[in-house]
DNA sequence: GTTTAATGCCAACGACCGTTTGAATTGGGC
DNA sequence: GCCCAATTCAAACGGTCGTTGGCATTAAAC
């Protein structure tokens, strides 16, 4: 077998089991028979279990890493300081890719599940992994679109924030899931979800301080 | 030791663990240890360690459920045909309830993590069993919610109500997490919380057709 | 064709798991 | 004090796990 070969077959197979029964549950007796290849063959190309996890679930969020810097410096290319980019195109920034990788069928299939595995079961170290790696982008959008919330205070505007984060990754899950019914275009409906859940936010962010 | 102790001792104990480390991976014998009680006991007081498993989060999401109807029935008693609760009041009945309860430190404490971990863990189980046991009083909210949106073709109603639990799940977490900062009292916060979320959604479930 | 390094494969290891067994211990009812 | 049911306990069982060691196979280098 050419080599790579037997490292992709078994990444695929752990992306598959690691999502749909988690990383503790699946085992390597699992993966390796699903990849078809020996059971040996995972420590000889990763190390170890923790490290096939790792590369796993790295693998999904690095491609949403990407996707979101896209987002950013394209919106921030189109604006200029007389014209600064509007809320509405900040949050279709920050939120369309998520959402379009969380249903792409051959990215993401399983990634939603992944990370979200990967968040409870490996609760801290995800969590520095995040702010290591994501802290960066994330800190910009922040403070674009809190540029449009100048009246308010900060852990105001920090709470907001947390609730549109909350919004998106809820409808990750749940759109993955999926909702998608019969006839209905999977283009068309993620479409008209980030539509729905750009105004939504805007809404909140910008108006909930009225009664 | 007195009948009821030794049971008490080791949901105590399993509910911490399960919270920190999963259900899967915290084994029974971590949990006894920890119980201070003989590793036979919980086969003998729950019959398996699945048993335990769903007691433990039944436990928490009765209590939920519980003040949540209570919370709903309050806010219907109050209203009358004529005057019918307002949007503001229902989703403050919708939202209170289950911040209070992962804020509460006796109650709640591992509660959050106990039903991410199940959510997560159990993925289909867990949400048959929410939709049996929780799907009624969630259904009462949203059609009591669903009124004040009569203009919306229904799936978007469904897809605001996602968003809206999204961030309320969200800041569940989050909330416990926590950002409670020093000099801040714990009340004041949850009520500033539940007061910003409640705003939140109100304008995007209201507001999020305009542009 | 021979050498050599990389990779695949089989079998086994030790560790931990949930569960069960059967005997010891407890404590209330008589 | 004795009985009996409930509970606790130590020990072990069978099974699965991640990992490893040693040998077979491959394929590129010379």
């Amino acid at each position: 077998m050419a080599s790579g070969q037997t490292k992709h077959r078994i990444i695929q197979a752990a992306e598959k089991l690691f999502a749909t029964h988690g990383f503790v549950r699946a085992s390597l007796r699992q993966v390796t028979e699903l990849a078809e290849v020996n059971l040996a063959s995972v420590n000889y190309h990763f190390g170890s279990k923790e490290n096939l996890v790792q590369e796993v679930f790295r693998r999904h969020l690095d491609g949403l890493n990407v996707e979101r810097e896209k987002a950013f410096d394209s919106v921030m290319n189109r604006s200029s300081k007389e014209a600064p980019p509007s809320l509405s195109d900040l949050l279709t920034a920050f939120i369309a890719p998520a959402l379009r990788l969380s249903t792409d069928p051959d990215q993401g299939e399983y990634f939603v599940q992944i990370v979200t595995r990967g968040y409870v079961e490996y609760k801290e170290e995800l969590r520095e992994f995040l702010a290591r790696e994501y802290g960066d982008i994330n800190r910009r959008f922040f403070a674009a679109i809190g540029q449009h919330l100048p009246h308010l205070p900060p852990d105001e505007v920090a709470r907001r924030l947390d609730f549109t984060i909350g919004a998106l990754t809820y409808s990750m899950g749940d759109f993955g899931m999926t909702k998608l019914t019969d006839g209905v275009d999977r283009d068309d409906y993620l479409d008209a979800t980030i539509d729905s859940l750009v105004r939504f936010t805007q809404a909140g962010l910008i108006r909930s301080s009225t009664n």
